[in-house]
DNA sequence: TTGAAAGCGCTAACAG
DNA sequence: CTGTTAGCGCTTTCAA
């Protein structure tokens, strides 16, 4: 059996009022009670019991995070920043792995509700109502990451994807780029694709390139889907001299596509991709994309979560942080 | 305030034991006020309180998982296969990254134990005397992953190391390769690291070709360090034809190595990697290597740490998996 | 400064 | 079949 309270007490020679007060309020014991107490501690190993002390606080000191693919590097960046925050704020964290599936976020939100987590982040994924209601009927507080809602009144940290994706495009075409081509998340399923799509039309149209609208095919957040849509783009546009990627992982499908047709990247066509994940400088050719602060941004989610917790709303409800366009090899020199 | 059970029977008009069968036992209680009840918890979006459970039945039905690198992609594969075991077996769990931080994995064990986590999975590191003897104190049961003890007797699942890294050299020497080098594990702060140098050593021997033997450069983990090595390595030894890279990460960090000194991959040199990530697949050129059966992994330990906790022990201590050849485009044909 | 005792939400005897 | 009651381990009044 664990240690409890009452082990410590015994040992120590005084009552379990006695021993509490040492891990919660030290100085209103008198030293030499104090330390027979700590001694009787270390020598048990007695650690509280978080259920018993959750009973009282009503606190978990635990927080949910919901992503949607843990195999994809741009979480294990939101992880690892979410995860300093916790410590920092003393929290722990409980990772869940949605794929994507209904059934199965609405079952993980069961399972934060029971385990009383305190609050839940969130990330990329679109707030379906059906998530929203759960959420807001558990009372659970929680916060979106790389994600927004227009729909609801919800506290949100993410990149502004619609000019994140104009300077992208922009580059491109100050690259010299005239028949620019974009592969992009589906408009029905994701969040940042309808302002990626737009930040992608606003520069062509600044430039008066507007005939390239249309060349736009749509992947589903992996590789084999960015290589195949990739086909369908330059099959339907074989003039295109630059694709403009939503995201490194689509970027690298798209170049090796081209690999495969013996395309030169970036000699003959120009790839842009989106994230900066730790791939994009190990590939080869190494990836120019759009930086997202992702370790930030997952601290700064658990922060905000944090604030929401402790006083009850943000000072700022959406929440944008600064992107940055990293220059490597897969675009060609001006 | 979130509903208790007292509400429940309230609205119920029952008492709160009767609530509780329906929870627990539904067959004890009488169709009339088992469905009133039912209709209560779903009024009221009852669920029941996890801490007051856990006081009862001393368990908290989660696990606990330590694992080293989050952005390791290695990992994210583990993590899906031991979340849905613990879907399976009813456990939740709890994610922690340790960077190979002795301070926070310590720290995270604590939390564990505070948490009261029902059991452990250690991840790939080496089980350092303080850990095993800090999970052993808290008496936390656990099992390694992708490692193993020789010290304790710990129950472990992973691959035949040794074996596994004796098939990708023969496999390299079949292909005509007499130059054969390595980029390997340190030795003193993997587990991996030596089982795949004697594997390397083996096949070296076997075939006459053992002068090769020296022709090892270590990394940590990375793929920056890897390309370093990689540096260190051709610089020595300039005659290699082939490179057995023990992680995919390394092979691709020998391989971008490799590219900007202008030799050609598989052209002039083989690399075989170890893992298949799934990365290994988008990469220019495409990877051959060792794959691990890495989901498999992480299910296996979650299935073999509940073993532990069920019936007290193990059926088999030191489990090993079968690992696979996958020849793709970075070593050369016959 | 300290101890006794109530109670957090739930389960599991124990009566009825 | 159902209700009453005694804890699970801890914090927190309330007295002493």
């Amino acid at each position: 059996m664990k240690p409890t309270i009452r082990d410590v007490a015994k040992m120590a020679g005084v009552s379990i009022s006695t021993v509490s007060r040492v891990m919660n309020a030290p100085d209103t014991v008198v030293e030499s009670k104090r330390s027979r107490v700590m001694e009787a501690i270390e020598a048990l190993k007695y650690q509280p019991n978080a259920f018993a002390r959750g009973l009282i606080y009503k606190k978990s000191f635990t927080l949910g995070l919901l992503i949607p693919d843990i195999e994809n590097l741009y979480f294990a960046g939101v992880i690892r920043g979410m995860q300093d925050a916790c410590i920092k704020l003393g929290y722990s964290l409980m990772i869940c792995n949605t794929d994507r599936d209904k059934e199965r976020t609405l079952s993980y939100i069961d399972t934060f509700h029971e385990k009383q987590v305190d609050g839940v982040v969130f990330a990329s994924d679109v707030l379906y109502t059906e998530y929203y209601e759960k959420l807001v009927g558990c009372r659970i507080p929680f916060v979106l990451v790389s994600s927004h809602s227009d729909e609801y009144e919800v506290a949100s940290v993410e990149v502004d994807d619609e000019k994140a994706a104009y300077d992208a495009v922009k580059f491109l075409i100050e690259l010299g780029h005239q028949e620019i081509g974009m592969i992009g998340f589906n408009h029905d399923n994701s969040v940042s694709g309808p302002p990626r799509f737009a930040g992608f039309v606003r520069a062509l149209k600044e430039f008066g390139l507007e005939r390239n609208v249309e060349k736009v095919k749509y992947a589903n957040h992996r590789f084999e889907q960015a290589y195949q849509a990739s086909h369908e783009l330059f099959s339907e546009y074989p003039e295109l001299t630059a694709v403009f990627c939503v995201a490194d992982e689509f970027a690298m499908g798209t170049i090796s596509y081209l690999k495969d047709r013996n395309i030169l990247v970036p000699g003959q066509v120009s790839v842009i991709g989106f994230d900066n994940l730790r791939m994009s400088g190990m590939f080869i050719p190494k990836l120019t994309t759009i930086a997202q602060p992702i370790y930030q941004l997952g601290y700064r989610a658990a922060e905000k979560l944090h604030e929401l917790l402790t006083t009850g709303s943000v000072a700022v409800m959406k929440e944008k942080m600064e992107h940055k366009l990293i220059v490597r090899e897969s675009s060609r020199e001006k």
